[in-house]
DNA sequence: ATCTTTCACTCTGTATACACATCTCGGCGC
DNA sequence: GCGCCGAGATGTGTATACAGAGTGAAAGAT
């Protein structure tokens, strides 16, 4: 019906916080380079009030730095920053895992859950598996995630996964994407399904400590993963905001 | 020296932000109040601008919340937050330390921890605690964890247990001193402080798993006395923001 | 030739004006 | 009497104008 109408209907902060991220993401505005408001007033076409906003939202969501003198940066990251912002979701995954588990989940609560792990289990019989059929594990894994943290029913917690999951190279996708890019990557996906069959059972069985300790590991093999894949950066087309990492000549 | 320069140094948009803050925590502004720009305006003495500048920010703090149909509210927080943030707290903070013993730790580096330790042991040593240490002793045990903190060296884990310390009752400070509404306060410092003792001990003998362990049994024990504090509010005097516990009857 | 100083420009921080949406209150109709 | 509709007011979202600070370049002096 109506194409136009989201330009009306979406916020022109939320629009130039949107093109911002984007901008960032891809690579158009470097490390380290700091964003001009007038500039971010041309590109996103919304005005300096609502950029400023913007400007503000994407400090507090890690992407940009804020300069002394005035103004932000584009924040730079490295490898280090990444695993450890892997490591870190793990934790607090760890932590809400831990939570359904000790707090009690009903049978309905994790029927989506179950579901998700059907609808993954049948992309993964594909030897290998096909494109299409890994960008629907990458939203099917992301949907598991987001559902497995919503059974803590702990909304600090929440909050906090989320923030942690903002940066792109430390949401599930990302690291899903980055792992793919290795040579064993079918078989780094059936493991960590593998993962996700056991955190189901040990919250189904309310064994707190095991459902931790699960996601936990899940997300260790996640950083060893991806510490092999940035050995050899040929393979990471796939890798998210790959722009964000700084190199060793900055 | 110059005593107002503050005044004009300090941007308009922080003095916003802390006079906001203030009369959120102070209870000036209630729990689900909505609040208006233009009153904000006028009991900070900043601008509109600053003032929303101001607004988001606090949002991502976590004390506000966006209204859909615009404008923000003081958030509410039930018992379960408050205990589940200072657990969450206590997991990233023994996050960093099982990091600073596995990366390792040089004797000065940790020089500031044990003078820490050593100055808190001399207040302790007063039987019952003057009001006058006590306070020492709350600063003394912010500076402990905020030390601790940063042995961890990840500038990721560092930026959120920031976050996870916004919240007043999730900082070291806050709980501290919620603990100390309970008659057996002295015994419950004497306690924490043993904790610090172990996890210095465990991060110079490089044992990862072992500092983690006590940081999070630190925290829990700080739970379990916050939950015995709530219990009986007339010795809540000295907990923060108290003002942002919604009760019962809302 | 190099260093210093000054001038000008650009950018951020702040203030304010304007437009539109939402909510409320009063009046009118059923 | 109850309900609905409309007008007004309040308040947010947005745009823009202004001031001050910081930065860079250019020119002059040593």
């Amino acid at each position: 019906m109506a194409e136009r109408e989201v330009d009306r209907s979406v916020s022109q902060t939320v629009k130039a916080q949107l093109a911002l991220r984007d901008q960032i993401l891809s690579g158009v505005l470097r490390p380290g380079e700091r964003i001009s408001e007038l500039q971010a007033v041309e590109t996103t076409g919304a005005s300096r009030t609502p950029v400023r906003m913007a400007l503000v939202r994407l400090e507090e969501e890690g992407l940009l730095e804020a300069i002394p003198s005035g103004g932000f940066m584009v924040k730079a990251f490295s490898e280090r920053d990444i695993s450890d912002s892997i490591e870190l979701r793990g934790t607090l995954e760890g932590l809400a895992a831990r939570f359904a588990a000790e707090r009690g989940v009903s049978a309905r609560e994790l029927e989506p859950l179950k579901e998700c792990l059907a609808a993954i289990d049948g992309l993964l019989r594909q030897v290998p598996i096909s494109v299409d059929a890994f960008s629907s594990y990458v939203a099917l894994n992301a949907r598991f995630h987001a559902l497995l943290t919503e059974l803590s029913r702990s909304p600090p917690l929440i909050r906090q996964i989320d923030r942690a999951s903002a940066l792109p190279f430390a949401s599930p996708s990302g690291f899903v994407m980055a792992q793919s890019a290795l040579p064993e990557a079918q078989q780094i996906l059936i493991i960590g399904q593998e993962h996700h069959r056991v955190v189901i059972d040990a919250i189904e069985n309310r064994e707190g400590a095991r459902a931790e300790a699960i996601m936990r590991e899940h997300a260790r093999l996640a950083v060893r993963n991806l510490r092999l894949a940035l050995r050899n950066r040929t393979h990471l087309g796939l890798l998210p905001a790959l722009a964000l990492i700084k190199t060793a000549t900055d």
